[in-house]
RNA sequence: GCCGGUGUAGCUCAGUGGUAGAGCAGCGCACUCGUAAUGCGCAGGCCGGGAGUUCGAAUCUCCCCGCCGGCUCCA
């Protein structure tokens, strides 16, 4: 397949899949020089600027600065410029090595600060600084050898970012970038930025009329619009499905409950962004979360450990009054629907449990277009910022690894990562661009069958803890539904599409039998509609493509005489002569194995 | 929440102190048409909200709100 890579040297393919000219560290070292090339010459355009960290990252760089004056954007093509001029004098980058309290000293009379803090948290008694023309920095490198190597690369956006990251600390000016090793796969890279906002969920859900977020109505809060309430029926209407063949039971909860029960599941103490209000002088809380109100079904009457595992499930509906800077789109809301479920276990069941549950995620993730994966193990934090024991951690950590192990999956560890409650398995799928998204989660919860004291009674007659696993597939149907649309570009496939077909009458000619040929189609379950406009057919073949309807059905005095349909697909084939009962049933093959 | 940007018709966007504009979408009329835009016409705006400066504000200033790009956080 990838044959031609043999005329490519140092060919290699970035981690998108992307042919390209160096392999990843040469990138990276070349990143980081652009990076280098950025803050001298913002030092050199502003003079009193102190520099705080410029990595590399994913397809470029950033710096951080701080300095009295504010970048504008105009800034951004004076920066673009200087660093030319920079690249042009083909200063040579050089490396130095020097003690530790030697750097301390020269970024001290430099008036750079936070490369001073750096260097007293940096291991070791030596440290390197990279040299170009009047530029040090303090930098482990590599390097370009030369200035002019920093050719291909473009200045993207401007940000702020807290020095360390913690809001604590000072609001530093960011400048990301991107740099490559030949103008055309600077150029290529550019254009997929372009592709990505051309799929970008937000846009496509205006423009295919399937949800919006008005103002009205608050931020971060959807409404589906009726093509989107029909992706999301589908979607819903499958996971209840698949979750009745795996033995999951349907509950379901109310949206507020009395904060006496947060007090009990701990979020109130814990700050969770909730909303409270008052009824008839009794504090309640919305709910965040499903999970208190299945351990009640659970404990509403005493469970033996022959009926477990016994599993909840329920699209559930939380609320989370999430900062408002974070909001975006369908990815990040304050109300969503979880494919929420829990499992409560014997600790023996534990592994199985979870074994399924990885099956069951992976079996759905297929089924909408997603086949790469990335999965991360996290692990216990700080003992002391946790609850429950070494030992139940340890035995909820090794029971994810084994049913991780079972399934043959690579994973990686995110150590420290877990919540306070338990060790978590996340998967993120790779959509048809290469990027990442949030998926399943697996929480095993070493927290609240303690605090709603919640138990099963054994073989040996004794109360025993049930083991709680929290569980979502899709993750929410907001932001799956994001994923989805961009993944799939707007182009749904049949089973999904809002509107599998238009059918379109040349003229008014053939309006009658148009209007037989729609009601056939939505007698047969087909979602169809008729466009009876006054228009040319190039009109309303264009509407539908633009609408990126799987179908146009072209029905004009040809196709009234034979009582046929021309059916044309959205890559723009003709098929004429079709007889409507054989479309109906091509529909509905592909329905049947949801392609 | 924080830093920066931004907000004009349903959508995309012009309009830098002097009576609010275009294209598309919508509605009407004509045309009756064969696979990505037929023509003509008509409607449509508290220029995000509030306060101020000014004879006069979409335009300048301040406050608030939303959105966008990030930071932090997360399904």
């Amino acid at each position: 397949m990838y044959s031609y890579l043999c005329s490519f040297h140092t060919a290699d393919l970035d981690r998108k899949g992307f042919l390209v000219s160096m392999d990843a560290s040469e990138l990276d070292i070349l990143r980081h020089s652009t990076a280098h090339v950025m803050a001298q010459a913002v030092t050199e355009l502003f003079g009193d600027v102190k520099l705080a960290i410029g990595p590399t990252i994913e397809d470029g760089f950033y710096y951080d600065f701080e300095l009295d004056h504010t970048f504008t954007p105009e800034d951004i093509e004076k920066i673009e410029a200087k660093m030319k001029e920079i690249a042009k004098r083909n200063l040579p980058i050089v490396r130095e090595e020097m003690s530790s309290e030697q750097a301390e000293i020269l970024f001290e009379e430099l008036h750079q600060p936070y490369k001073v803090e750096l260097i007293r948290d940096l291991p070791g008694d030596t440290v390197t600084v990279f040299k170009q023309g009047d530029f040090i920095d303090l930098c482990r490198g590599p390097h370009c050898s030369y200035t002019k190597k920093v050719k291909h690369y473009k200045l993207l956006s401007l940000a702020g970012a807290y020095w360390r990251g913690d809001e604590k600390n000072a609001m530093l000016q960011r400048i990301y970038g991107t740099a490559w090793g030949t103008a055309d796969e600077l150029a290529a890279y550019l254009t997929r930025l372009e592709e990505i906002a051309q799929r970008d969920h937000r846009k496509l859900g205006r423009e295919l009329d399937l949800f919006s977020l008005p103002e009205e109505l608050g931020p971060g809060l959807v409404v589906w619009h009726p093509k989107g309430a029909i992706l999301r029926g589908l979607i819903e209407d499958f996971l209840k499905e698949e979750h009745k063949k795996r033995g999951y039971d349907f509950v379901v909860g109310p949206h507020i409950m009395k904060t006496s029960l947060w007090k009990t599941s701990g979020h109130y103490q814990t700050g969770y962004p909730m909303y409270f209000f008052d009824i008839e002088g009794q504090e309640y809380g919305i709910k965040p979360m499903n999970c208190p109100a299945h351990i009640l079904v659970y404990k509403s009457q005493p469970r033996s450990y022959r009926a477990l595992p016994i599993r909840y499930f329920e699209l559930g509906t939380v609320y989370r009054h999430e900062r408002s800077g974070v909001l975006h789109g369908l990815l990040r809301v304050r109300g969503f629907t979880q494919d929420d479920a829990h499992i409560f276990c014997t600790r023996a069941q534990m592994e199985e449990e979870i074994i399924g549950v990885l099956d069951f995620a992976f079996h759905c993730l297929r089924t909408f277009g997603f086949d790469e994966y990335e999965v991360m193990l996290s692990t216990r934090p700080e003992a002391d910022k946790t609850v429950g024991t070494d030992e139940n951690w340890e035995l909820a950590t090794n029971a994810l690894i084994a049913a991780m192990e079972h399934h043959g999956i690579k994973y990686t560890v995110d150590p420290g990562e877990g919540t306070f409650y338990g060790p978590k398995i996340d998967v993120k799928l790779k959509d048809a661009l290469g990027r990442l998204w949030q998926g399943p989660t697996i929480q095993v919860d070493l927290n609240l069958p303690e605090r709603f004291d919640t138990v099963y009674y054994g073989d040996d007659n004794a109360q025993h803890r049930p083991v709680m696993i929290h569980r979502v597939v899709l993750g929410s149907m907001e932001r799956f539904i994001g994923a989805l649309i961009e993944n799939y570009g707007g182009q749904f496939p049949l089973w999904l599409a809002p509107v599998q077909a238009v059918v379109a009458p040349v003229s008014e000619k053939a309006a009658d039998y148009a209007a037989d040929v729609y009601k056939e189609l939505r007698g047969a379950g087909v979602r169809v509609e008729l466009n009876d406009k006054n228009e040319t057919i190039s009109s309303k073949v264009r509407d539908a493509q633009m609408q990126k309807v799987p179908f146009t059905l072209v029905v004009g005095e040809n196709e009234a005489a034979d009582g046929t349909i021309a059916v044309r697909d959205r890559s723009g084939q003709d098929r004429r002569g079709v007889k409507a009962a054989d479309f109906i049933e091509e529909v509905a093959a592909a329905v049947r194995d949801r392609s």
